[in-house]
DNA sequence: ACCTGAACACCGTTCAAGT
DNA sequence: ACCTGAACACCGTTCAAGT
């Protein structure tokens, strides 16, 4: 941060040099502070460059497309969203059930407070197929989840079967739920009676229950 | 449809003529084939009113603002997708349960075969809060879900209770699954072991199972 | 090696003017 | 009443040129 280290210093020149590397991260911030501030559609390759200090034509030394700093903004996203994701299963080691569903409600919080970011990285700005590194931090996220699915079973809490089959359903159903919220999407009367978290645990629990163990 | 009307009468006339209300409806046209064939990001106002033959000032004449025109698109979709799952309701009216099972994969079906057009209806472009018709249309088809979940209680194939909130369990489920397949982020492994309709009607089997009456 | 300035072909939107 | 033409302020992207 050139900027912070001028201001400490006390020296006026402007940040008119963004050598060493660190422009392609300060692309990355002014792109994620647009998106917060202005939605996907404020978000722009050359309000960027404006957010850095820099020319329009300067961020195509550090990236090959406006995609491909989009993907790179998800891909910080789903970094964030994992350690989200982590941090409350580490919360509930006791009980693979209820690390799931506090998962599930980390990642519809994560979506209600950052919709813009959510839809960015789920969405069609962004294709994974084109950015390898962005998939990889979404399989991250698929990966935290699977782990959960596993100890799920092994805990007897849901039948055996492949954790991948059982995995998607769930992923379906908990980024389904994020997806309606960002999307301002779910019924308002079902709105006003539940919080997202209570929304998030009770489908939780309906998709736990439907693969639970056969009884008998 | 003047084009279809002069080609009938052999006139040699272009169609330079759009009065009579029909121009808003050649731009909703116009918009529908640039999505399907440009995908989101190609939708453009200017370029819908080229396939209507048209100046690009002259849609303002029909919407406010390109945004307007989207979720005309988008009602116009919910107005598809509406008919694809009341068909497919329609076809199992013996068993609340299978109807269900089929209208997942008629929506999942729906979003795999027009991908676009499914991001558009529920996406970021078009904010429903700003469209009463838009959100009419998608309302429409909650009521269509919301009636097969009264039949499954009636039924007793699902457990008593607030139907709004069973129903918004499986609502995420099909339309997070229909969203992954979408933006292509079901694991590849998934996808290779199973068709998307083995997929939804999964999903459809394990939330119900999940919602079903209590045992004993 | 990294950035600027100017340019190109596009946008959404507005507004006077035409019929 | 409905549409055109020209204009404005933006885009993403390219490319010569600067240091």
């Amino acid at each position: 941060m050139p900027r912070a280290a001028a201001a400490r210093r006390g020296t006026a020149r402007p940040r008119t040099t963004y050598h060493h590397g660190n422009l392609r991260s300060a692309l990355i911030d002014g792109a994620s502070v647009l998106l917060e501030r202005d939605g996907p559609l404020g978000v722009t390759l050359r309000g960027a460059a404006r957010q850095a200090g820099v020319s329009q034509a300067a961020p195509y030394r550090h990236f090959p497309s406006k995609s491909a700093l989009l993907a790179a903004v998800a891909e910080a996203g789903f970094e964030d969203l994992v350690r989200t994701m982590s941090r409350a299963a580490r919360r509930h080691r006791a009980s693979p059930t209820a690390a799931i569903e506090a998962m599930a409600q980390a990642i519809v919080r994560f979506a209600a407070e950052h919709p813009s970011r959510y839809r960015l990285m789920c969405g069609p700005a962004v294709r994974g197929r084109d950015h390898p590194a962005l998939l990889r931090a979404a399989g991250a996220a698929w990966d935290v989840l699977m782990t959960s699915i596993r100890e799920c079973q092994r805990a007897g809490r849901i039948r055996p079967g492949d954790p991948a089959q059982q995995g998607f359903v769930l992923w379906s159903t908990i980024h389904g739920l994020a997806v309606l919220v960002v999307d301002e999407q779910l019924p308002p009367a079902v709105l006003r009676a539940h919080s997202i978290e209570a929304l998030a645990g009770y489908a939780t629990a309906v998709v736990l229950a439907g693969l639970a163990p056969l009884a008998g």
